[in-house]
DNA sequence: TGTACATCAGTGAACGCGCGTTCACTGATGTAC
DNA sequence: TGTACATCAGTGAACGCGCGTTCACTGATGTAC
């Protein structure tokens, strides 16, 4: 059959969409790409004539993970109380039980690091503008002090939400995340915690 | 050949040293049982001899890690000056560049999430007692709340190892360790950052 | 003291399976004349 | 208006390869008599 214009970048999107779900899921290594296909409503075969290879399709994963979540904050936080708001969302039970729809960095880090180096250069990029963007609302005495602050907010948030995955007790993993969330935020109103 | 007394016991202890560097290098997934085995100067058959799966190596590799990390902790901390001149040593660019010796959680910890329960059960006992241990330098009104506070530190170390391992600036990446580890000790000392 | 057998950590080939990747083919639509 | 061919997103079988796991075998030493 013959395809509606724009059929391919709708089909890429999906495979895209499918592909970020997967490798959040299951990991990266350990998604497969005929799973990816199916996932989006296609046959193994068809992968090639979107991704050169699965490095690409990682890449472009995260690159387009990374514009999603950035989007998602453009259109929710605009001062510093909806930074807040953010921070307690990101360490929420929800957010935890629930990696496959939310932040790639907080599952993907380690195995990011061990992609090839444009990978990782995609992915910093992406982040920088991330940082940029929320550190618009991080009280500081410049801009660069202000990304500086973003970014320990961000590696606090990753690796509380980590934990709070890893172990089994419950109510210690609840109370992590509670307890890194008002650090983080007194961190952002330079309180001592 | 006939072996010498206790010779099962070092191979087992050699196939766990080298799954830990492995694991920790490559990560579990992308690590194949004929790999550990080659480290470990032996055949992938013997293997079978050691452990009944490759899901009781992950648990016990995870379990021997933590044990060893504790040890470690053990001989070097002594006070809170030792406290916090670990968690400079935790976030130095030496421990960020080579995580195959380094801290097995700050690399595995999103592929722990996935594993069997009994696995990651296994792993909250070992780190509620690393954090029992390093919880006895970090001032608090109550062992309970200097607990929370200690688990509180090691999920920001956690998350900002990892993100300066993933990004390619190493300006950046230089900067976040040395911001994290003052905002780390500030937390400790319960002063404003 | 010498012989036959038991022990057991380790060897290495083989198993079915899913991996990333390739490629000849399909078939609905668009274009040429 | 009808016919022949081009286009191209997608299909599905096949490729070599490494995976986790199994198992018949090896061979140095220990034990029995």
């Amino acid at each position: 059959m013959r395809y509606k214009e724009g059929h391919k970048e709708a089909s890429k999107s999906e495979i895209l969409s499918a592909a970020s779900r997967r490798f959040k899921r299951d990991g990266i290594a350990a998604t497969g790409i005929a799973r990816v296909m199916t996932d989006a409503g296609l046959t193994n075969g068809a992968f090639y004539a979107h991704f050169g290879s699965k490095d690409n399709l990682i890449r472009e994963t995260m690159d387009a993970a990374l514009d999603e979540q950035r989007e998602r904050y453009v259109g929710a936080v605009h001062d510093q109380a909806d930074l807040e708001a953010a921070i307690r969302d990101y360490l929420s039970p929800r957010h935890r039980d629930n990696p496959a729809f939310g932040c790639p960095t907080s599952v993907l880090a380690p195995e990011l690091s061990r992609q090839p180096r444009r990978t990782r250069k995609s992915y910093t990029e992406k982040l920088t503008k991330l940082l940029d963007l929320l550190s618009k609302h991080v009280p500081a005495v410049d801009a660069d002090e202000a990304r500086r602050r973003t970014a320990v907010v961000m590696g606090n948030l990753v690796g509380a939400l980590q934990m709070s995955r890893a172990i089994t007790d419950v109510e210690m993993s609840d109370r992590l995340l509670a307890d890194a969330a008002d650090a983080a935020i007194a961190y952002v109103r330079r309180e001592a915690p």
